[in-house]
DNA sequence: TTGATGTGTAGGAAAAAACCTACGTATAGT
DNA sequence: ACTATACGTAGGTTTTTTCCTACACATCAA
């Protein structure tokens, strides 16, 4: 349940895929969402299980089910590790734009 | 310079400590950067491969170093990635503090 | 109780990733 | 020109990941 479980369980497009399903439609069964993959059921369950290591999904079981619910929790803390990046980002922007602007003032001149 | 290679460039302590180095002291020649890890030179001159091809570094020859310089843009995918499960996390928060207020006004009454 | 259904687990093959030690190449300094 | 320095690349080994086909286990339905 570490930083570094989610950054590598987000690595994987088929778990990346995994986790928009869950978000646009839903909890589901484990082999509702299996369908979807061009890939065997077991191997969609282990994907299921690095996901829930992570703390991205959850489990219940209803019946012989076994539904999948989304945890969005840790993906927090991939936005705050990136925050101090969007504040690198934001300052090469607004230095990028001060410079076009001065550029443009050069044209008019 | 795909989402998928940040995703997969992130998935790396060791390219994100390599990030985090750039971003808190600026850019810096490879050989220094190498010096930082517990790990061979080669090694680290494959791993600023991997985040070069993510566009996450871009490098400049300054003599016979090589500079490497943070390029945070391609984080931003990741931010834009992260939008839709924050508001869906923040609806979960907030249904949370809902019902813990409901079980505090019960408590009080 | 018996048979079908929904799933996880075991075990193993194949592919990818992460390392390493040479080695090649280019620049700097003498 | 020659040597030292700063790197990347080649080639190969080890580890990890990914995927598969059985198989085991629990639940539901008859």
């Amino acid at each position: 349940m570490t930083t570094d479980h989610v950054f590598t369980a987000l690595a994987s497009p088929a778990r990346r895929e995994l986790l928009r399903l869950l978000l646009d439609e839903g909890a589901q069964p484990a082999g509702r969402l299996a369908e979807r993959f061009d890939m065997s059921r077991p191997s969609v369950s282990e994907h299921l299980r690095v996901l829930k290591d992570a703390g991205l999904v959850a489990e219940s079981r209803k019946g012989r089910e076994r539904h999948y619910r989304l945890e969005a929790g840790p993906l927090m803390e991939i936005r705050d590790w990136l925050t101090p990046y969007e504040r690198f980002w934001r300052e090469r922007l607004a230095a990028l734009t001060t410079l076009l602007d001065e550029m443009e003032d050069d044209d008019v001149s």
